[in-house]
RNA sequence: GGCCCAUUCGUCUAGUGGUUAGGACAGCGGCUUUUCAAGCCGUUAACGGGAGUUCGAUUCUCCCAUGGGCUACCA
Protein backbone atom coordinates (compact mmCIF):
# COMPACT_ATOMS: atom_id res chain seq x y z
CA UNK A 1 0.00 0.00 0.00
CA UNK A 2 1.28 3.56 -0.86
CA UNK A 3 1.27 6.33 1.44
CA UNK A 4 2.70 9.52 0.74
CA UNK A 5 2.82 12.60 2.61
CA UNK A 6 2.98 16.38 2.73
CA UNK A 7 4.26 17.61 5.92
CA UNK A 8 4.42 21.58 5.78
CA UNK A 9 5.08 23.56 8.97
CA UNK A 10 2.55 26.27 9.26
CA UNK A 11 5.36 29.20 9.61
CA UNK A 12 4.76 30.82 6.61
CA UNK A 13 2.11 31.11 3.48
CA UNK A 14 2.26 27.89 1.67
CA UNK A 15 5.53 28.00 -0.76
CA UNK A 16 5.29 27.23 -4.48
CA UNK A 17 8.05 24.77 -3.56
CA UNK A 18 6.20 22.68 -1.49
CA UNK A 19 3.22 22.95 -3.78
CA UNK A 20 5.63 21.24 -6.27
CA UNK A 21 6.59 18.53 -3.48
CA UNK A 22 2.99 18.10 -2.16
CA UNK A 23 1.96 17.52 -5.98
CA UNK A 24 4.68 14.53 -7.08
CA UNK A 25 3.61 13.27 -3.58
CA UNK A 26 -0.30 13.67 -3.99
CA UNK A 27 0.12 12.03 -8.41
CA UNK A 28 2.56 9.60 -6.89
CA UNK A 29 -0.11 7.81 -4.78
CA UNK A 30 -2.61 8.29 -6.95
CA UNK A 31 -0.62 6.42 -10.03
CA UNK A 32 -0.40 3.50 -7.53
CA UNK A 33 -3.54 3.82 -6.13
CA UNK A 34 -2.30 4.83 -2.49
CA UNK A 35 -3.13 7.65 -0.17
CA UNK A 36 -1.85 10.69 0.33
CA UNK A 37 -1.85 12.32 3.92
CA UNK A 38 -1.33 16.15 4.70
CA UNK A 39 0.53 16.41 8.28
CA UNK A 40 0.67 19.42 9.85
CA UNK A 41 4.93 19.80 11.31
CA UNK A 42 3.95 22.58 13.89
CA UNK A 43 6.28 21.33 16.90
CA UNK A 44 7.56 25.22 16.55
CA UNK A 45 5.15 26.29 18.92
CA UNK A 46 6.64 29.98 18.42
CA UNK A 47 6.61 30.26 14.71
CA UNK A 48 3.71 28.19 13.67
CA UNK A 49 0.83 29.66 12.99
CA UNK A 50 -2.97 29.17 12.63
CA UNK A 51 -3.39 31.83 9.47
CA UNK A 52 -0.54 30.08 7.63
CA UNK A 53 -1.80 26.47 8.06
CA UNK A 54 -5.20 27.86 6.39
CA UNK A 55 -3.10 29.03 3.43
CA UNK A 56 -1.49 26.10 2.91
CA UNK A 57 -4.90 23.85 3.05
CA UNK A 58 -6.71 26.79 1.00
CA UNK A 59 -3.63 26.42 -1.17
CA UNK A 60 -3.94 22.96 -1.60
CA UNK A 61 -7.72 22.45 -2.34
CA UNK A 62 -7.43 25.33 -4.93
CA UNK A 63 -4.80 22.86 -6.73
CA UNK A 64 -7.18 20.14 -6.48
CA UNK A 65 -5.54 17.89 -4.58
CA UNK A 66 -7.55 16.21 -2.11
CA UNK A 67 -5.93 14.43 0.58
CA UNK A 68 -7.22 11.29 2.24
CA UNK A 69 -5.71 11.94 5.31
CA UNK A 70 -5.07 15.09 7.12
CA UNK A 71 -5.69 17.82 9.90
CA UNK A 72 -9.45 18.11 8.90
CA UNK A 73 -9.84 14.76 8.03
CA UNK A 74 -10.01 11.95 10.42
CA UNK A 75 -7.93 8.81 9.23
CA UNK A 76 -6.93 5.57 11.21
CA UNK A 77 -3.49 7.19 11.72
CA UNK A 78 -4.44 10.52 13.60
CA UNK A 79 -4.09 13.39 14.77
CA UNK A 80 -2.09 15.31 11.89
CA UNK A 81 -0.86 17.65 14.00
CA UNK A 82 2.49 17.34 15.57
CA UNK A 83 1.34 19.55 18.55
CA UNK A 84 -1.29 17.17 19.34
CA UNK A 85 1.01 14.31 19.17
CA UNK A 86 3.33 15.10 21.92
CA UNK A 87 2.16 12.20 24.28
CA UNK A 88 3.44 9.65 21.32
CA UNK A 89 6.80 11.26 21.22
CA UNK A 90 7.44 11.17 24.80
CA UNK A 91 7.14 7.29 24.68
CA UNK A 92 9.93 6.56 22.35
CA UNK A 93 12.02 9.34 23.99
CA UNK A 94 11.72 7.40 27.08
CA UNK A 95 12.29 4.24 24.77
CA UNK A 96 15.33 5.77 23.47
CA UNK A 97 16.47 6.98 27.03
CA UNK A 98 15.58 2.93 27.95
CA UNK A 99 18.20 2.27 25.62
CA UNK A 100 21.06 4.57 26.37
CA UNK A 101 20.53 6.12 23.26
CA UNK A 102 20.11 9.52 24.48
CA UNK A 103 21.67 12.05 26.70
CA UNK A 104 21.40 15.21 28.45
CA UNK A 105 23.44 18.21 27.31
CA UNK A 106 23.72 20.92 29.54
CA UNK A 107 25.70 23.27 26.91
CA UNK A 108 24.86 26.77 26.38
CA UNK A 109 23.99 27.70 22.88
CA UNK A 110 26.52 30.26 23.58
CA UNK A 111 29.39 27.37 24.39
CA UNK A 112 28.24 25.45 21.48
CA UNK A 113 28.28 28.39 18.83
CA UNK A 114 31.84 29.25 20.49
CA UNK A 115 32.75 25.61 20.04
CA UNK A 116 31.62 25.72 16.38
CA UNK A 117 33.18 28.85 15.40
CA UNK A 118 36.85 27.39 16.76
CA UNK A 119 36.04 23.99 14.79
CA UNK A 120 35.47 26.14 11.41
CA UNK A 121 38.36 27.70 12.18
CA UNK A 122 40.73 25.60 12.48
CA UNK A 123 39.15 23.61 9.54
CA UNK A 124 37.13 20.47 11.19
CA UNK A 125 34.09 19.68 10.66
CA UNK A 126 31.81 21.42 12.62
CA UNK A 127 30.53 18.65 15.29
CA UNK A 128 29.12 18.46 18.68
CA UNK A 129 32.07 17.40 21.10
CA UNK A 130 30.42 14.60 23.40
CA UNK A 131 30.86 16.64 26.02
CA UNK A 132 28.04 15.61 28.29
CA UNK A 133 27.89 11.77 26.29
CA UNK A 134 29.52 10.90 29.85
CA UNK A 135 27.95 12.94 32.72
CA UNK A 136 27.63 11.17 35.72
CA UNK A 137 24.08 11.52 38.19
CA UNK A 138 26.27 13.81 40.42
CA UNK A 139 27.43 15.90 37.84
CA UNK A 140 24.19 16.68 36.17
CA UNK A 141 22.45 17.27 39.36
CA UNK A 142 25.32 20.13 40.19
CA UNK A 143 24.45 21.95 37.02
CA UNK A 144 20.72 21.40 37.43
CA UNK A 145 21.69 23.36 40.68
CA UNK A 146 23.45 26.32 38.81
CA UNK A 147 19.87 26.56 36.83
CA UNK A 148 21.50 25.09 33.48
CA UNK A 149 18.37 23.73 31.26
CA UNK A 150 19.27 20.87 29.33
CA UNK A 151 18.68 19.29 25.84
CA UNK A 152 18.51 15.93 24.59
CA UNK A 153 20.87 14.38 22.65
CA UNK A 154 20.72 11.00 20.16
CA UNK A 155 23.62 9.07 20.62
CA UNK A 156 25.28 8.50 16.85
CA UNK A 157 26.93 5.12 16.74
CA UNK A 158 30.67 6.14 14.86
CA UNK A 159 32.53 4.72 12.24
CA UNK A 160 29.59 3.10 10.31
CA UNK A 161 28.78 3.29 6.29
CA UNK A 162 25.06 3.58 5.65
CA UNK A 163 23.90 3.33 2.10
CA UNK A 164 20.51 4.59 1.01
CA UNK A 165 18.23 4.09 -1.64
CA UNK A 166 17.00 6.64 -3.39
CA UNK A 167 14.34 6.55 -6.31
CA UNK A 168 15.73 9.44 -8.11
CA UNK A 169 19.49 9.34 -7.03
CA UNK A 170 20.12 5.73 -6.88
CA UNK A 171 22.59 4.91 -3.90
CA UNK A 172 23.47 7.56 -1.03
CA UNK A 173 26.18 6.62 1.53
CA UNK A 174 26.91 8.40 4.35
CA UNK A 175 29.45 7.67 7.17
CA UNK A 176 28.00 7.94 10.83
CA UNK A 177 31.97 9.91 11.26
CA UNK A 178 30.64 12.95 9.66
CA UNK A 179 27.65 13.31 12.62
CA UNK A 180 27.19 14.55 15.78
CA UNK A 181 25.16 13.72 18.25
CA UNK A 182 22.75 15.91 17.20
CA UNK A 183 19.82 16.92 19.51
CA UNK A 184 16.64 15.47 19.03
CA UNK A 185 14.26 17.20 21.78
CA UNK A 186 14.59 20.26 23.81
CA UNK A 187 12.87 17.86 26.61
CA UNK A 188 11.31 14.81 27.21
CA UNK A 189 7.67 17.08 26.02
CA UNK A 190 9.31 18.92 22.97
CA UNK A 191 10.35 16.92 20.25
CA UNK A 192 12.03 18.50 17.46
CA UNK A 193 11.99 17.82 13.60
CA UNK A 194 14.74 14.97 12.79
CA UNK A 195 13.36 13.30 15.76
CA UNK A 196 9.34 13.78 15.29
CA UNK A 197 9.24 13.18 11.59
CA UNK A 198 10.83 9.62 12.24
CA UNK A 199 7.92 9.27 14.28
CA UNK A 200 4.88 10.47 12.48
CA UNK A 201 6.06 8.78 9.19
CA UNK A 202 6.59 5.22 10.63
CA UNK A 203 3.17 5.48 12.98
CA UNK A 204 1.18 6.84 9.63
CA UNK A 205 2.60 4.39 7.67
CA UNK A 206 4.13 6.26 5.69
CA UNK A 207 5.08 4.22 2.39
CA UNK A 208 7.42 6.75 0.55
CA UNK A 209 9.24 10.23 1.73
CA UNK A 210 9.54 12.19 -1.46
CA UNK A 211 10.57 15.46 -0.44
CA UNK A 212 13.08 18.35 -1.38
CA UNK A 213 16.84 17.51 -2.06
CA UNK A 214 17.57 19.86 0.82
CA UNK A 215 17.00 16.82 3.45
CA UNK A 216 18.97 14.80 1.75
CA UNK A 217 21.70 15.67 4.56
CA UNK A 218 18.87 14.51 7.27
CA UNK A 219 18.44 11.24 5.32
CA UNK A 220 21.28 9.54 7.67
CA UNK A 221 20.24 11.03 11.35
CA UNK A 222 16.41 9.88 10.04
CA UNK A 223 17.53 6.42 9.21
CA UNK A 224 20.22 5.64 12.55
CA UNK A 225 16.86 6.99 14.20
CA UNK A 226 14.52 4.59 12.68
CA UNK A 227 16.77 1.81 13.24
CA UNK A 228 17.16 2.00 17.31
CA UNK A 229 13.89 2.34 17.35
CA UNK A 230 13.35 -1.04 15.11
CA UNK A 231 11.39 1.03 12.19
CA UNK A 232 11.50 -0.48 9.20
CA UNK A 233 13.06 2.46 6.99
CA UNK A 234 10.76 3.78 4.57
CA UNK A 235 11.34 4.45 1.14
CA UNK A 236 13.01 7.73 -0.24
CA UNK A 237 13.10 9.97 -3.33
CA UNK A 238 14.76 13.33 -3.23
CA UNK A 239 13.28 15.91 -5.88
CA UNK A 240 15.57 18.54 -7.64
CA UNK A 241 14.91 21.77 -6.16
CA UNK A 242 13.02 24.90 -7.85
CA UNK A 243 15.73 27.86 -8.34
CA UNK A 244 15.47 31.30 -8.65
CA UNK A 245 16.78 32.68 -11.96
CA UNK A 246 20.73 32.79 -10.43
CA UNK A 247 20.59 29.20 -9.89
CA UNK A 248 20.40 29.65 -5.85
CA UNK A 249 16.84 28.03 -3.89
CA UNK A 250 13.76 29.79 -4.70
CA UNK A 251 13.50 32.50 -2.57
CA UNK A 252 11.01 35.37 -2.03
CA UNK A 253 13.74 37.91 -2.43
CA UNK A 254 13.89 36.38 -6.26
CA UNK A 255 9.97 35.44 -6.92
CA UNK A 256 6.95 35.24 -6.02
CA UNK A 257 6.87 32.38 -3.32
CA UNK A 258 3.49 31.88 -1.64
CA UNK A 259 0.95 29.64 -4.09
CA UNK A 260 -2.00 31.73 -3.46
CA UNK A 261 0.03 34.80 -4.49
CA UNK A 262 -0.10 33.54 -8.61
CA UNK A 263 -3.91 32.97 -7.52
CA UNK A 264 -4.57 36.66 -6.79
CA UNK A 265 -2.23 37.61 -9.97
CA UNK A 266 -4.52 36.09 -12.04
CA UNK A 267 -2.76 32.54 -12.60
CA UNK A 268 -5.02 29.42 -12.84
CA UNK A 269 -4.43 26.25 -10.82
CA UNK A 270 -4.82 24.05 -14.12
CA UNK A 271 -1.30 25.88 -15.86
CA UNK A 272 0.20 26.07 -12.05
CA UNK A 273 -0.06 22.19 -12.14
CA UNK A 274 0.99 21.93 -15.81
CA UNK A 275 4.35 24.15 -15.21
CA UNK A 276 5.03 22.89 -12.12
CA UNK A 277 4.86 19.14 -12.64
CA UNK A 278 7.43 19.88 -15.61
CA UNK A 279 9.54 21.19 -13.41
CA UNK A 280 11.81 18.15 -12.99
CA UNK A 281 9.59 16.06 -14.69
CA UNK A 282 8.49 15.02 -17.93
CA UNK A 283 6.38 11.99 -19.29
CA UNK A 284 9.00 11.37 -22.26
CA UNK A 285 7.32 12.14 -25.56
CA UNK A 286 6.84 15.99 -26.92
CA UNK A 287 3.61 16.83 -25.27
CA UNK A 288 3.23 18.99 -22.56
CA UNK A 289 -0.19 20.09 -21.75
CA UNK A 290 -1.84 17.65 -19.50
CA UNK A 291 -4.66 17.95 -16.68
CA UNK A 292 -4.17 17.10 -12.92
CA UNK A 293 -6.50 13.95 -13.60
CA UNK A 294 -4.01 12.72 -16.85
CA UNK A 295 -1.31 13.25 -14.67
CA UNK A 296 -3.02 11.00 -12.18
CA UNK A 297 -2.95 8.12 -14.84
CA UNK A 298 1.03 8.57 -15.96
CA UNK A 299 3.34 10.12 -13.27
CA UNK A 300 6.22 8.10 -12.59
CA UNK A 301 9.23 8.20 -9.84
CA UNK A 302 11.41 7.25 -12.42
CA UNK A 303 11.00 9.96 -15.05
CA UNK A 304 12.24 12.59 -12.22
CA UNK A 305 15.92 13.90 -13.06
CA UNK A 306 18.67 15.00 -10.58
CA UNK A 307 18.99 18.48 -11.69
CA UNK A 308 17.33 21.83 -10.44
CA UNK A 309 15.29 24.04 -12.43
CA UNK A 310 14.28 27.31 -12.70
CA UNK A 311 11.08 29.00 -12.02
CA UNK A 312 10.75 30.53 -15.43
CA UNK A 313 7.26 32.80 -15.47
CA UNK A 314 7.65 33.10 -18.97
CA UNK A 315 6.67 29.39 -19.52
CA UNK A 316 3.82 29.45 -17.04
CA UNK A 317 2.61 32.53 -18.73
CA UNK A 318 2.12 30.42 -21.73
CA UNK A 319 0.16 27.53 -20.05
CA UNK A 320 -2.07 30.20 -18.47
CA UNK A 321 -3.06 31.69 -21.56
CA UNK A 322 -3.41 28.56 -22.72
CA UNK A 323 -5.52 27.32 -20.36
CA UNK A 324 -7.65 30.58 -20.00
CA UNK A 325 -8.40 29.99 -23.81
CA UNK A 326 -9.87 26.52 -23.70
CA UNK A 327 -12.13 26.74 -20.20
CA UNK A 328 -15.00 26.63 -20.16
CA UNK A 329 -16.60 30.52 -20.85
CA UNK A 330 -19.11 30.87 -17.86
CA UNK A 331 -16.41 29.34 -15.25
CA UNK A 332 -13.81 31.92 -16.60
CA UNK A 333 -16.49 34.60 -16.75
CA UNK A 334 -16.96 34.37 -12.90
CA UNK A 335 -13.59 34.03 -12.67
CA UNK A 336 -12.82 37.58 -14.30
CA UNK A 337 -15.54 39.38 -12.74
CA UNK A 338 -14.01 40.34 -9.32
CA UNK A 339 -11.44 41.99 -11.50
CA UNK A 340 -13.43 44.44 -13.48
CA UNK A 341 -15.39 45.31 -9.86
CA UNK A 342 -12.40 46.13 -7.99
CA UNK A 343 -10.77 48.02 -11.46
CA UNK A 344 -14.16 49.68 -10.77
CA UNK A 345 -16.34 49.06 -13.90
CA UNK A 346 -18.82 47.07 -12.53
CA UNK A 347 -20.63 47.51 -9.04
CA UNK A 348 -21.52 44.43 -7.10
CA UNK A 349 -25.01 44.73 -7.94
CA UNK A 350 -24.43 44.87 -11.56
CA UNK A 351 -22.34 42.36 -11.78
CA UNK A 352 -25.22 39.76 -10.46
CA UNK A 353 -28.00 41.19 -12.74
CA UNK A 354 -28.52 38.85 -15.29
CA UNK A 355 -28.26 41.10 -18.66
CA UNK A 356 -25.05 41.99 -17.35
CA UNK A 357 -23.55 39.30 -17.51
CA UNK A 358 -24.34 37.87 -20.42
CA UNK A 359 -22.80 41.04 -21.56
CA UNK A 360 -19.55 40.18 -19.07
CA UNK A 361 -19.70 36.68 -20.78
CA UNK A 362 -19.16 38.39 -24.41
CA UNK A 363 -16.59 40.70 -23.29
CA UNK A 364 -14.24 37.85 -21.47
CA UNK A 365 -15.05 35.42 -24.53
CA UNK A 366 -13.40 38.07 -26.84
CA UNK A 367 -10.86 38.76 -24.69
CA UNK A 368 -9.28 35.85 -23.36
CA UNK A 369 -7.11 35.38 -26.26
CA UNK A 370 -5.00 38.23 -25.43
CA UNK A 371 -4.43 37.78 -21.82
CA UNK A 372 -1.94 35.85 -20.12
CA UNK A 373 -3.40 36.14 -16.84
CA UNK A 374 -7.04 36.74 -15.33
CA UNK A 375 -6.14 39.83 -13.78
CA UNK A 376 -5.63 41.74 -17.02
CA UNK A 377 -8.92 41.21 -18.07
CA UNK A 378 -9.99 44.64 -16.91
CA UNK A 379 -6.33 46.44 -17.67
CA UNK A 380 -6.45 48.61 -20.76
CA UNK A 381 -8.02 45.18 -22.91
CA UNK A 382 -11.91 45.86 -22.50
CA UNK A 383 -12.64 49.32 -20.36
CA UNK A 384 -13.82 50.74 -23.31
CA UNK A 385 -16.83 48.33 -23.26
CA UNK A 386 -17.79 49.36 -19.60
CA UNK A 387 -17.14 53.19 -20.16
CA UNK A 388 -16.80 55.67 -22.52
CA UNK A 389 -13.76 56.12 -24.14
CA UNK A 390 -11.43 59.18 -24.36
CA UNK A 391 -8.44 59.03 -27.39
CA UNK A 392 -6.60 61.70 -29.55
CA UNK A 393 -8.19 62.93 -32.28
CA UNK A 394 -4.97 62.03 -34.94
CA UNK A 395 -5.71 58.00 -33.78
CA UNK A 396 -8.57 58.00 -35.99
CA UNK A 397 -6.52 58.39 -39.41
CA UNK A 398 -4.84 55.23 -40.79
CA UNK A 399 -1.88 55.21 -41.99
CA UNK A 400 -1.40 57.97 -44.67
CA UNK A 401 -5.55 58.86 -44.77
CA UNK A 402 -6.85 62.22 -45.07
CA UNK A 403 -9.15 63.12 -42.57
CA UNK A 404 -11.52 63.90 -45.56
CA UNK A 405 -11.22 60.60 -46.67
CA UNK A 406 -11.56 59.18 -42.90
CA UNK A 407 -14.32 60.67 -42.91
CA UNK A 408 -16.01 59.20 -45.85
CA UNK A 409 -15.33 55.74 -44.42
CA UNK A 410 -16.56 56.37 -41.69
CA UNK A 411 -19.83 57.67 -43.16
CA UNK A 412 -19.93 54.86 -44.60
CA UNK A 413 -19.68 52.51 -41.58
CA UNK A 414 -22.46 54.42 -39.89
CA UNK A 415 -24.44 54.32 -42.73
CA UNK A 416 -24.63 50.37 -42.80
CA UNK A 417 -24.94 50.35 -39.47
CA UNK A 418 -27.70 52.41 -39.17
CA UNK A 419 -29.53 50.80 -41.67
CA UNK A 420 -29.13 47.16 -39.88
CA UNK A 421 -31.90 46.06 -37.59
CA UNK A 422 -31.36 46.34 -33.37
CA UNK A 423 -31.68 41.79 -34.10
CA UNK A 424 -29.31 41.79 -36.96
CA UNK A 425 -26.52 43.54 -34.93
CA UNK A 426 -24.44 40.56 -34.34
CA UNK A 427 -21.13 40.59 -35.17
CA UNK A 428 -21.27 38.56 -38.52
CA UNK A 429 -24.11 40.23 -39.77
CA UNK A 430 -22.05 43.31 -39.22
CA UNK A 431 -19.45 42.17 -40.57
CA UNK A 432 -20.60 41.19 -43.76
CA UNK A 433 -22.61 44.51 -44.53
CA UNK A 434 -19.57 46.44 -43.95
CA UNK A 435 -17.26 44.53 -46.14
CA UNK A 436 -19.86 44.73 -48.74
CA UNK A 437 -20.28 48.74 -48.85
CA UNK A 438 -16.67 48.54 -49.00
CA UNK A 439 -15.87 46.53 -52.10
CA UNK A 440 -18.96 48.49 -53.68
CA UNK A 441 -17.06 51.73 -52.26
CA UNK A 442 -13.41 50.59 -54.10
CA UNK A 443 -12.38 51.08 -50.82
CA UNK A 444 -9.82 50.03 -48.63
CA UNK A 445 -10.38 48.02 -45.51
CA UNK A 446 -8.05 50.22 -43.47
CA UNK A 447 -10.24 53.45 -44.23
CA UNK A 448 -13.37 52.64 -43.30
CA UNK A 449 -12.30 49.44 -40.87
CA UNK A 450 -9.56 51.23 -38.38
CA UNK A 451 -11.27 54.66 -38.03
CA UNK A 452 -14.76 52.66 -36.87
CA UNK A 453 -12.66 50.37 -34.43
CA UNK A 454 -11.35 53.66 -33.17
CA UNK A 455 -14.00 55.56 -32.25
CA UNK A 456 -15.74 52.57 -30.77
CA UNK A 457 -12.69 52.10 -28.46
CA UNK A 458 -10.23 54.53 -28.77
CA UNK A 459 -7.27 52.56 -28.80
CA UNK A 460 -4.36 51.48 -31.09
CA UNK A 461 -4.98 47.65 -30.52
CA UNK A 462 -8.04 45.61 -29.35
CA UNK A 463 -10.26 43.27 -30.75
CA UNK A 464 -12.30 43.94 -34.33
CA UNK A 465 -15.12 46.45 -35.10
CA UNK A 466 -17.44 44.01 -35.77
CA UNK A 467 -17.48 42.19 -32.08
CA UNK A 468 -16.96 45.25 -30.15
CA UNK A 469 -20.11 47.04 -32.17
CA UNK A 470 -22.26 43.79 -31.23
CA UNK A 471 -21.57 43.94 -27.81
CA UNK A 472 -21.95 47.71 -27.61
CA UNK A 473 -25.57 47.55 -29.36
CA UNK A 474 -26.81 49.85 -32.01
CA UNK A 475 -27.33 52.60 -30.06
CA UNK A 476 -24.35 53.36 -28.27
CA UNK A 477 -22.36 52.37 -31.31
CA UNK A 478 -23.45 55.01 -33.25
CA UNK A 479 -23.28 57.10 -30.53
CA UNK A 480 -19.73 56.79 -31.00
CA UNK A 481 -19.73 56.64 -34.46
CA UNK A 482 -21.13 60.00 -34.41
CA UNK A 483 -18.76 61.87 -31.84
CA UNK A 484 -15.51 60.24 -33.58
CA UNK A 485 -17.56 61.81 -37.27
CA UNK A 486 -17.54 65.51 -35.07
CA UNK A 487 -14.13 65.40 -33.98
CA UNK A 488 -12.63 64.26 -36.97
CA UNK A 489 -14.26 67.27 -39.03
CA UNK A 490 -12.30 69.95 -36.36
CA UNK A 491 -9.04 68.29 -37.47
CA UNK A 492 -7.08 70.55 -40.19
CA UNK A 493 -6.31 68.42 -43.38
C1' G B 1 36.21 24.68 5.91
C1' G B 2 33.42 19.69 6.03
C1' C B 3 29.69 16.39 3.89
C1' C B 4 26.36 15.62 -0.08
C1' C B 5 24.34 16.65 -4.96
C1' A B 6 24.21 18.34 -9.90
C1' U B 7 26.09 19.93 -15.11
C1' U B 8 22.43 19.11 -23.13
C1' C B 9 20.07 25.67 -26.63
C1' G B 10 18.77 31.99 -22.55
C1' U B 11 14.82 28.66 -19.86
C1' C B 12 12.06 23.69 -19.21
C1' U B 13 13.68 19.29 -21.28
C1' A B 14 14.14 14.57 -24.98
C1' G B 15 17.93 11.43 -26.50
C1' U B 16 21.86 7.63 -28.20
C1' G B 17 28.51 4.03 -27.94
C1' G B 18 27.91 6.03 -34.60
C1' U B 19 21.57 11.20 -34.71
C1' U B 20 21.36 16.72 -39.62
C1' A B 21 21.55 16.17 -31.04
C1' G B 22 14.64 16.39 -31.13
C1' G B 23 10.48 19.27 -28.78
C1' A B 24 8.41 23.41 -25.91
C1' C B 25 8.80 28.60 -23.90
C1' A B 26 11.22 33.08 -24.86
C1' G B 27 13.71 35.75 -29.15
C1' C B 28 13.87 36.87 -34.33
C1' G B 29 11.56 36.73 -39.41
C1' G B 30 7.33 35.80 -42.44
C1' C B 31 2.16 34.63 -43.71
C1' U B 32 -2.83 36.24 -42.32
C1' U B 33 -4.86 41.03 -41.29
C1' U B 34 -8.32 47.47 -40.10
C1' U B 35 -5.05 47.16 -35.15
C1' C B 36 -3.67 43.86 -31.24
C1' A B 37 -3.89 38.96 -30.04
C1' A B 38 -4.52 34.02 -31.61
C1' G B 39 -3.11 30.69 -35.50
C1' C B 40 0.26 28.82 -39.20
C1' C B 41 5.26 28.57 -41.39
C1' G B 42 10.35 29.42 -40.86
C1' U B 43 14.79 30.64 -37.99
C1' U B 44 18.88 31.77 -34.20
C1' A B 45 20.73 28.80 -30.17
C1' A B 46 23.27 23.50 -26.37
C1' C B 47 26.20 18.32 -25.00
C1' G B 48 31.44 22.82 -18.92
C1' G B 49 36.97 21.31 -19.45
C1' G B 50 40.92 17.53 -19.52
C1' A B 51 42.54 12.65 -19.59
C1' G B 52 41.29 7.42 -20.23
C1' U B 53 38.35 3.09 -22.44
C1' U B 54 36.92 2.37 -27.62
C1' C B 55 37.47 1.87 -34.54
C1' G B 56 34.31 5.81 -32.59
C1' A B 57 32.31 9.25 -27.25
C1' U B 58 27.38 14.08 -25.68
C1' U B 59 26.53 8.93 -23.91
C1' C B 60 31.12 4.67 -19.96
C1' U B 61 35.42 5.72 -16.07
C1' C B 62 38.58 9.15 -13.52
C1' C B 63 40.24 14.03 -12.49
C1' C B 64 39.27 19.21 -12.66
C1' A B 65 36.10 23.40 -13.01
C1' U B 66 31.62 25.62 -12.05
C1' G B 67 27.05 25.86 -9.61
C1' G B 68 23.95 24.36 -5.68
C1' G B 69 22.12 22.17 -0.95
C1' C B 70 23.10 21.11 4.13
C1' U B 71 26.26 22.22 8.10
C1' A B 72 20.22 25.38 14.42
C1' C B 73 17.75 23.93 21.17
C1' C B 74 13.86 25.81 12.37
C1' A B 75 11.31 22.53 9.48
Amino acid sequence: MVRTRIAPSPTGFFHIGTARTALFNYLFAKKNNGSFIVRIEDTDKERSKPEFERDILEGLTWLGMQWDEGPDKKGEYGPYHQSERFALYRRYLEELNNKSLLYKCYCTKEELEEEREMQVLSRQPPRYSGKCSARTAAEQHALEKEGRTSTLRFRIERNRKLTIKDHIRGDLTFDTDILDDFIIAKDFDTPLYNFAVVIDDHLMKISHIIRGEEHISNVPKQALLAEALDFSTPEFAHLPLILNPDRTKLSKRQNKVSLLEYRTDGYLSEALINFMVLLGWNPGGDREIFTLAELEEIFDLTRVNKSGSIFDTHKLDWFNAHYIREMDISKLTSLCTPYFISAGYLTEKEASAKHEDAKIEKIVDLERERIHKISEIPLHTSYFFLTDVEYDDHLLLWKNTSPQATQEGLRIAEKVLLSLDESDFTASKIEQKLKQAIVEGKLKNGVVLWPLRVSLTGLAASPSPFDVAAILGKKKTLERVSHALKRISSLRP
